[in-house]
DNA sequence: GGACTCCCGACATTGAGCTA
DNA sequence: TAGCTCAATGTCGGGAGTCC
């Protein structure tokens, strides 16, 4: 909830009862740092009035100016999702074309609503891009979470919305419990539907599939905590790249590979440790860049028949989807570190083999030039990056180069010194470990 | 009683995933 | 591959309440 919002919203005059009532909830619904997602059917049990009736009053609160509606789709799928509604009083609102025809004077104020004065509506769809017409309108849900009341898990809220991490990396991560309450026992049922699809899609990549219990699996499936449940699902393709390389050719079954809960074996692959890597910090750092130092190794799904259209076509948009895709698909150990980071877990086993590649890690700060230079290369490369930047602490360690950074003529230059850098030590580590 | 407003349910749309 | 399902949204006709 946003006070900002929910004040703007009292203040709004001449609104009939029922469509400030909505607006108030939109209002209520609205987060400062990520906006307002709300689903008319979540609107519509919040205002207690039909969705139809709530359709009509957003389309009151648009003309009127004082609400805009966004419509999205999901990157991956293109189905539709909540509509985004801009606030009047959020930066970025649209203003009115009417508005701007007017000589680039600003608007009179309405008497009735203080806001402009033509009817047009704001909202053309059309204007919208969309799938179809080759730009995405799609909200990025990784960087534009809902942080609203919600009624959804709150784990399914944590894999969005994340959660900063304290600022050098040698600090605690702060405690999130794990048992946070789930909000509404309804939403409890439909959790349970979402997980299983996603332990029924787990499973059908699990090299025994075809022989499995997939009772078993579910029953061992649901024993889990939700976050080993996600931990299980986005490191299984770590544990069987780990039983091939090391020439095991019998698998166990998914249900087991739950149960002794094998995915933490995943991590641990390298010399286990019971020092814990904290989030963003240099140990955390170097088992990242080593994940990245190995070709991408994940598992890739299929792509839908529309991306397949778009990669096939080629251009600047295929290239950019087939980077996104290497980036979420190519190192889940990787993902599996920003993910675990962002829940605030306390960290990954460290690797000690890794020791030596600490000392070429060095403070970056958030958002400075050279953490710019760093995000633009993970972009080049299909490398996944930490998440949104709001998820961040001030200071992550990234790779340095061995000169001091004057001693380049750009950020870039310096960047990949650094990167050349880290290349190098890994490659020594592993020409070491293979005499051995 | 007629006009108007508000609200609701039903149906349509879109594009994905799922299944036989 | 066709048909179904799902999720979110838009549209429309009609019933009920209110006002003059």
């Amino acid at each position: 909830m946003s006070h900002r919002a929910t004040n703007w919203a009292v203040e709004q005059r001449s609104l009939k009862p029922a469509t400030k009532i909505v607006l108030w909830h939109l209002a209520d619904r609205h987060n400062p740092d990520h906006g307002c997602f709300p689903s008319q059917r979540q609107l519509a049990e919040d205002c207690e009035m039909s969705r139809s009736s709530i359709n009509n009053h957003l389309t009151i609160l648009e003309e009127r100016g004082l609400v805009h509606r966004v419509q999205s789709r999901n990157e991956k799928t293109y189905q539709q999702e909540n509509t985004r509604y801009l606030l009047a009083f959020e930066d970025g609102f649209p203003v009115k074309r009417s508005v701007c025809q007017n000589g680039g004077k600003p608007p009179k104020p309405c008497p009735e609503i203080g806001h402009g004065n033509s009817a047009e509506p704001v909202s053309k769809n059309a204007e919208i891009p969309c799938p179809k017409n080759g730009q995405s309108r799609v909200q990025n849900l990784d960087t534009n979470p809902v942080r609203e009341p919600v009624r959804e898990p709150v784990s399914e809220r944590a894999r969005a919305s994340g959660g900063a991490q304290t600022g050098d990396g040698a600090g605690e991560c702060a405690a999130r419990s794990e048992n946070e309450p789930m909000d509404a026992p309804e939403a409890e049922t439909v959790t349970r539907d979402t997980w299983k699809r996603r332990l029924k899609k787990a499973h059908k990549d699990w090299p025994t599939f075809v022989s499995d219990s997939e009772d078993a699996a579910e029953k061992e499936w649901f024993a889990l905590a939700e976050a080993d449940r996600e931990k299980a699902a986005s490191l299984m393709a770590v544990y069987v790249h780990e039983v091939k390389a090391s020439g095991r050719k019998m698998f166990c079954t998914f249900a087991v590979y739950l149960r002794e809960k094998l995915s933490e074996k995943a991590l641990r692959s390298s010399g286990a440790s019971s020092v814990l890597a904290r989030p963003y910090g240099k140990a955390w750092g170097a088992l990242r860049f080593a994940d990245l130092m190995r070709e991408p190794y994940g598992h890739f799904p299929p792509p839908t028949r529309y991306l397949q259209q778009l990669l096939a076509a080629g251009g600047e948009m295929a290239e950019a989807e087939r980077r996104r895709r290497t980036a979420e698909y190519g190192w889940p150990k990787v993902n599996t570190l920003h993910l675990d980071a962002r829940n605030r877990h306390k960290g990954a086993p460290a690797d000690p083999e890794l020791a030596e590649l600490l000392q070429a890690f060095d403070k970056v700060a958030k958002g400075s030039a050279l953490y710019l230079a760093w995000k633009a290369l993970h972009e080049r490369r299909g490398w996944p990056w930490f998440g949104a930047d709001r998820d961040l602490p001030d200071w992550i360690y990234m790779p340095a180069p061995s000169d001091p950074f004057e001693n380049y003529e750009s950020l870039d230059e310096a960047v990949n010194a650094a990167l050349a850098r880290i290349e190098n030590a890994h490659a020594e580590l592993q020409k070491n470990e293979a005499a051995e």
